[in-house]
DNA sequence: GCTTGTGAACGAATTCACAGCT
DNA sequence: AGCTGTGAATTCGTTCACAAGC
């Protein structure tokens, strides 16, 4: 859509954690930024910052550093959360319902509009403004209610189902948490979040002795 | 430790999922299988799958293909989870709590051994057979119940003092679920995960229409 | 004949180092 | 003088294509 399609995948990763320390940096009333200290506060290196930032434009001015504002301002419009994006939770059990009380999502650019559940107990209950809605309703509702991202934190083995419904419904974006690896048509973006993997790298490091990472 | 310090960073985050698939592929009463499957399972190709496990050691046998169980050991064995490490949870709030109901983490290597939070009221309550502990036990709890890794759930406002007692306490290994990055002596790994990120950058795709991703 | 294991080619990402503005 | 923006150099990762072994 834009001419964003240059930029690096790496590049779009990091692009969340320059965000949040930007914010940060304007909650402590910082003006302005230079690369030294946004590398500082996420961990990475000046260089990397201001390369990754030449990638979206030329954002900065020589001498002085970057407007935290415009900045903000401008990952964000690269992100596409400039408005919020409309969302749907499928599985509401623990992780599911935790996930719905979490605020973060809220300030950082997402509504959750829909949840769904297959088991017969939960649906038709209520979760703050919400129904939870069952798992044959998942299409239409995901359509009435323009649904862009569907987190998916099913038991693993409904998920791939579950996915399926999703792509019916002509979404394109999905969250999985559940750790089975997902086949959809290559138009629809999948991210995969395991903590188990999480915790197998990290025993990996403890395996080795030293650390270093990322 | 072992000589696996040889082994690349991408292909070890790649390992989880393949021990993963050959799980499936065992329960499913498969004893060998070959790149080509394994790459369909994960979601790769096969020169890619080939190229990682050859990181590992010559693993198969050339016309045949690998024996599911010996490729399980071996990668158990690369990951350091032959025997199950020990885990606590600091925040013991809905997150903290549905993770701690979460059985996946028992069935894929780590054992949770140790619950913190900071709510006078969660402290002394009881979950499974741990009680929970306050903040300034972390420390000396940690210690006492030999915990490798420790899994961060605390607000983002007190993360950072977490970590710094979790570091005091010897633990070299963090993942971390809070929307702060952490600052950490080096030989402590640090994992990330964030879902509004991981949000994120599914609505960068979402921006630019096509997707393909990972 | 089929599948692994791997050098070599290729491509992507990071780091360096300095020219260009303010 | 200070900091950005960027080509060039380097490092890292993936893919190719084929020799080696069952």
């Amino acid at each position: 859509m834009e001419r964003n399609a240059n930029v690096p995948g790496a590049t779009i990763q990091r692009l969340p954690a320059y965000l949040r320390c930007l914010l940060q940096a304007q909650t402590n009333q910082m003006p302005l930024v230079n690369s030294g200290s946004i590398a500082e506060m996420c961990g990475t290196n000046a260089a990397q910052v201001r390369k990754d930032f030449s990638y979206l434009g030329e954002l900065g001015t020589r001498g002085i550093g970057y407007d935290v504002g415009e900045l903000i301002g401008h990952i964000s419009r690269v992100l596409g959360i400039v408005e919020r994006r409309r969302a749907a939770i499928i599985g509401f059990g623990k992780l599911g319902g935790a996930l719905f009380g979490y605020s973060g999502f809220g300030e950082r650019g997402f509504e959750i509009v829909a949840l769904f559940d297959a088991d017969p107990d939960k649906i038709g209950t209520t979760a703050g403004a919400l129904t939870v809605s069952g798992m044959d309703e998942v299409e239409s509702v995901l359509r009435g209610q323009g649904v862009e991202i569907v987190i998916l934190a099913t038991p693993a083995a409904v998920t791939q189902s579950a996915a399926d419904a999703v792509v019916s419904a002509g979404v394109k974006a999905i969250l999985n948490l559940a750790p089975v690896s997902l086949s959809v048509p290559d138009d629809v973006a999948v991210r995969q979040v395991c903590l188990s993997t999480d915790l197998q790298i990290l025993s990996f490091h403890l395996a080795q002795g030293g650390a270093s990472e990322r």
